[in-house]
DNA sequence: CCCTGATTCGC
DNA sequence: GCGAATCAGG
């Protein structure tokens, strides 16, 4: 009868991992991943934390993160409060709008020093959304993609209206547009 | 939506 | 000490 699992036992050896792979850059989550099943994301940040091995890297900069000045105290053992509690959906939304995509045809002129020079536009492939399944501002409603097409300024502009997800305002295909990707820019 | 680390607090 | 839950930013 061995047991045969350790499932949080911080060893000095994956102490040494932990310490070696945070130093490396690699994320909580990648670091639990390598450690292996039982060891969380949260687990690993909680302990890198508890080592003091927080920030790898301070060049110059005395950047004390954002400190919360007071705590808004995570209510934990939450009562269960008349079992009334906010609706599902809506929720928090995040700051992001998307871009309406002009689908106006840009000539492009064969230079290739310019070419060279600059990278691969995005293409604008979108919904073909049809006709009779276009919506204006007015036609939305709580199950219509709300993703703008076109430019408001002229007539071809309309909503997606597909069926939106329960979970935000767009359907799925421009639900991903809207955050997903798209906002790698980092620095 | 996905992800990241940071923090708190019950265990 | 541990880590889930939560918060907050990208």
């Amino acid at each position: 009868m061995v047991s045969g699992a350790q499932p949080a036992g911080w060893t000095d050896e994956r102490v040494e991992t932990l310490k070696k792979l945070w130093m490396e850059g690699l994320s909580a989550s990648q670091i639990a991943g390598e450690l292996g099943e039982g060891v969380t994301r949260n687990a690993v940040i909680g302990k890198v934390h508890r080592l003091k091995l927080s920030a790898r890297a301070k060049p110059t900069n005395s950047t004390p993160r954002a400190r919360p000045a007071s705590r808004p105290a995570p209510r934990r053992v939450a009562s269960p409060s008349s079992g009334l509690s906010g609706m599902g959906g809506a929720a928090k939304m995040r700051s992001s709008m998307p871009r309406p995509q002009s689908v106006g045809a840009t000539a492009l002129a064969h230079d290739p020093q310019l070419e060279a020079d600059l990278y691969v536009a995005p293409a604008v492939a979108e919904l073909f959304i049809p006709e009779d399944k276009r919506l204006n501002l007015l036609q939305l409603n709580e199950h219509t993609c709300k993703w703008p097409i076109g430019d408001p300024l002229t007539k071809d502009f309309y909503f997606c209206g597909q069926h939106s997800l329960e979970t935000g305002p767009y359907c799925e295909f421009h639900s991903r547009r809207a955050y997903h990707q798209v906002d790698k820019k980092r620095r």
